[in-house]
DNA sequence: ACCTAAAATTAGACAAGGCTAAAAATAAAA
DNA sequence: TTTTATTTTTAGCCTTGTCTAATTTTAGGT
């Protein structure tokens, strides 16, 4: 079992290292984490001991699999809680981070597989990101933003990409949410605004919308 | 915000004070928490310093106000948890009370009221201990043991006294759960034992059964 | 009232995690 | 290559919450 403070530090070297390809330096870690560049050597020298992580003096960390594993872990936690605090407590998508960061550090493997089986083993949070599996694997991601899709296209809403209160209010109305399938029915290419349809409804949206969904195809 | 430490020491001395009447002994709340009186001495004096309560030395300590609502409101995240992981997640009554432990510490009251919500408003947790409301207010409890009840008398189920597996795998049987409505048709005075309705069906109970099941009458 | 036993408090230490200031290593620039 | 700037580490200190050992109060028994 790890403390709290462990657990952040190796969530935040997975996101570095899933980012920045090398070894993670130890001011990306300090800025990462709003903290100073000395706690951060304090810590990876006790993460290394506990081989979380291999470290080498001034030339930075990597993940050992352990560490991978328990990261892992706690992204699950926190992606399905998100997914929880959503589809059944009816936050918006970006009320949700700061509760879920919380809630992730709640130790406990069976609480995790109830929730995943009561939220119906979902794939992906509600911005759009995978959530592991249990033996934190993450399936290669297949997202795209939805201006990416071409005519005929078609894909199932997995996240927003910068989300506002403004534009969850326009989902909201368009009853787009996660897990809607979204089709494209045409695309202008001078401006790229689209037809999409979505349930019954057929309708138009521009650039900048289709630039701020996620959605999966496959 | 009070700290996880801070808000343990409250709801233990909370407990405390609703049992034994008068100001709370610092050996008691050591036995209590499982910890040393010395440390019990250090961390009373920084509550009183903070006016969660008062505290006199070699006298013992009582609550003030707000260190009753502080701890209330622990409680009543802890019960509102209990209620979610059994019934929404499926967890027994008695698997429950580790994990609301920790999920009790995560503050957010946004999350509280939505819980709440969620779960119906419940009034009382899975072992039949009243939920304080957001005022930190606890309704005088009208619970009494079923083996209270005499005949025609009827109730819902609150809780369980003494949860254990095969119990609660007994109650699982008979579909009595948190809400059940019961009945007492007959009951038996030289043994206790009685005959009840839930729902459609009747059957015996021995003295044992009615002496672990809580039922709010009003 | 006195003397012992129990309860409570103080003093000093420690581990976790963080900070500041100073020193050392590496990288960049002249 | 030497100097300068940046990054990283070390050393020492702080806070929270805990402990042990020693001391002081209070309570009980005769």
């Amino acid at each position: 079992m790890f403390s709290l403070a462990e657990e952040n530090y190796l969530k935040a070297i997975y996101h570095l290292e899933s980012k920045a390809k090398g070894a993670v330096s130890t001011n990306a870690i300090a800025d990462a984490m709003d903290t100073k560049p000395s706690s951060v050597t304090d810590m990876v020298q006790k993460l290394a001991e506990k081989k979380l992580l291999s470290y080498i003096k001034y030339k930075g960390t990597s993940l050992t699999t352990l560490g991978k594993k328990t990261a892992a872990d706690v992204i699950r936690k926190h992606r399905l809680w998100e997914v929880f605090l959503v589809e059944k407590l009816k936050f918006h998508w970006d009320e949700v981070h700061d509760i879920a960061e919380q809630l992730e550090h709640v130790h406990s493997e069976e609480l995790i597989a109830r929730l995943d089986k009561f939220l119906g083993f979902p794939d992906f949070d509600p911005h759009g990101d995978p959530i592991p599996d249990e033996h934190g694997n993450v399936k290669p991601t297949e997202k795209k933003l939805l201006s990416e899709l071409n005519k005929k296209q078609r894909g199932v809403c997995v996240g927003v990409k910068e989300s506002n209160s403004e534009f969850l209010r326009y989902l909201d109305k368009k009853n787009i949410t996660i897990g809607t399938k979204i089709s494209v029915l045409g695309k202008e290419f001078f401006d790229g605004s689209m037809v999409i349809q979505v349930g019954q409804d057929q309708f138009f949206i521009s650039k900048k919308i289709a630039e701020n969904l996620y959605i999966q195809t496959s």
